[in-house]
DNA sequence: AAAATACTTTACGTTTACGTAAACTTTATC
DNA sequence: GATAAAGTTTACGTAAACGTAAAGTATTTT
């Protein structure tokens, strides 16, 4: 149970610092369904929940017809038809492999980091090297070197 | 060493898989930069990893700009400013942030995608259970299942 | 050398995911 | 009851990442 039953445009848009203009966009494409109180959206704590994990989702690449594709397979899910709760492992197993390919990519681009961070250390070590002895031979021989 | 020394645009969009519009289209914004004999393009082993390194980076979610800031900032860390390479490090921690953040969202997704998988095969269960059930009457009392 | 194949530039078109502005209504505040 | 604050619709604009077509050049194959 969520502390709270309904939000306004505007709290979840500050809570989860996006603009209402894309929280109405969402609504747009058919990822909310906020009802209607006259005019004024009225989102459930489902909306919030679903909002949460559009934004993951972007986070991790994916598309809002990517994201609402999942939506609505689960929302047919829970009407039970058998063809349907087939379709949906299916798409999960799908989804699994895309996850694993990005937990690759991660975990390469990690070791690159890690390569790419250590030749900087490096590099800057030897600058710092350099430095001192300059100083050193500067302390020695102050008008051995010339500022331009 | 990679086994050859030049490539060319047909190559490498076969090789990743891409057309040779976006590979076109990636010189132009700065983040291939194949030499010319005549007007061909003839891209080396750099380029063949830096357009490696592109595609994981749009698998991750990266954009193109992004990657390209990459790519320039490890240029310019190559000729050795100690700015640069401060410059290098704070951008390197920054993108490990974000890392973590994506390794977050996918361990999120995988947890709840177990949930989802767990209560469609409950589901399925169900269905099968209740099959069998009704087949089980057909059988004792044909007659009483009518169809529509 | 003719034809097919691969490559090029130029340039307009398209989709996604919003930004931004205008004009209006409803709700809250003084 | 005026005014500010928050909400609404409508609609045009934009950046990113290519797609697609046109029209020409270079290379390879026959």
């Amino acid at each position: 149970m969520d502390i709270k039953k309904t939000y306004s445009i505007s709290e979840l848009a500050k809570e989860f610092d996006v603009t209402t203009r894309s929280v109405r966009f969402y609504e747009d494409q058919g990822l909310l369904h906020p009802t209607r109180r006259g005019q004024t959206r009225i989102f459930s704590s489902k909306d919030r929940v679903r909002l949460k994990l559009i934004l993951r989702g972007k986070r991790m690449g994916f598309s809002l017809a990517e994201t609402k594709e999942l939506f609505d397979l689960w929302d047919e899910t829970l009407s039970g038809n058998e063809k349907q709760l087939l379709l949906m492992l299916d798409t999960l197993a799908r989804k699994r492999a895309q996850l694993e390919q990005q937990k690759n990519d991660i975990a390469q681009a990690e070791m690159e980091m890690d390569t790419a961070e250590a030749r900087c250390r490096e590099a800057l070590a030897d600058l710092q090297k350099r430095k001192r002895k300059q100083t050193k031979a500067t302390r020695e021989e102050p008008e051995s070197i010339e500022q331009k």
